[in-house]
DNA sequence: ACATTAATTGTGT
DNA sequence: ACACAATTAATGT
């Protein structure tokens, strides 16, 4: 049976995706076995990838679009803790599925997210048999330990407007634009405060002149 | 175009 | 943090 070729052109495609986005796993042969086993998932804007309790059996690598990652708690309480963009992997998950642990994370696709769900079973055997996958799991490991030293950094000694002008110029960043669209509430939750407290910050920031408010829009001055 | 309703935002305590 | 007022967007008639 010959595959057809708008099949090839596809994972063409999908390789030089991979070659681009993730250029510390340089083994041509690694490259082939991360599209022969892993699944190509499209995920819509908005749905959510993981939540508190789950189990995880993939780890999934970003070819596109950008992952909203939060902790969640049993009482449903959040706080972002990090984005997860094209060339990232969640590093935590590396962790977690190795030693079948349920999510402690909550994972929500912010754009529209193309990535390759690789399945845990063909990761042990990389680790040992390339260099470069070895490589990458530990600069994965490394890029997550900063981060999470940034957060604690930020909820330990840094005031609400602080963190929320931060959360601004990553969302602006994410969007390229200087056109947000979150509700005040969205980012309360995602701050772990209060929505009263972020729409008083708002307001002053905007008698500041730094933005524009406006419902479900924020329009951040330049 | 207008009225109704739901969701978001503003503010005083 | 809570209660409520005001405003805005969405929807139906």
């Amino acid at each position: 049976m010959s595959t057809p070729t708008y099949l090839k052109e596809e994972e063409n495609k999908n390789l030089r995706l991979l070659q681009r986005n993730f250029d510390d796993i340089t083994e041509y042969e690694l490259q082939l076995e991360i599209l022969e086993k892993g699944k190509i998932l499209h995920i819509p804007k908005g749905k959510t990838i993981m939540t508190y309790g789950h189990f995880i059996r993939t780890i999934p690598l970003v070819l596109n679009g950008v992952i909203k990652v939060s902790r969640e708690n049993k009482d449903g309480q959040e706080l972002l803790l990090h984005y997860l963009k094209a060339g990232s992997t969640c590093s935590i998950t590396l962790i977690c599925c190795r030693i079948d642990k349920k999510s402690i994370l909550k994972s929500v696709a912010e754009t529209d997210v193309t990535l390759i769900a690789v399945p845990i079973e063909a990761m042990e055997l990389w680790t040992s048999k390339y260099p470069s996958w070895k490589n990458f799991t530990m600069l994965s490991y490394d890029k997550y330990m900063s981060q999470m030293i940034d957060i604690l950094d930020a909820v330990a000694f840094q005031k609400v407007d602080a963190r929320l002008t931060h959360y601004l110029n990553e969302k602006s960043s994410i969007s390229n634009s200087t056109q947000i669209k979150v509700s005040h509430s969205q980012i309360a939750t995602d701050l772990n405060t209060s929505r009263e407290t972020i729409s008083r910050i708002l307001k002053q920031m905007e008698k500041e002149g730094k933005l524009k408010l406006g419902r479900n829009r924020i329009e951040l001055n330049v």
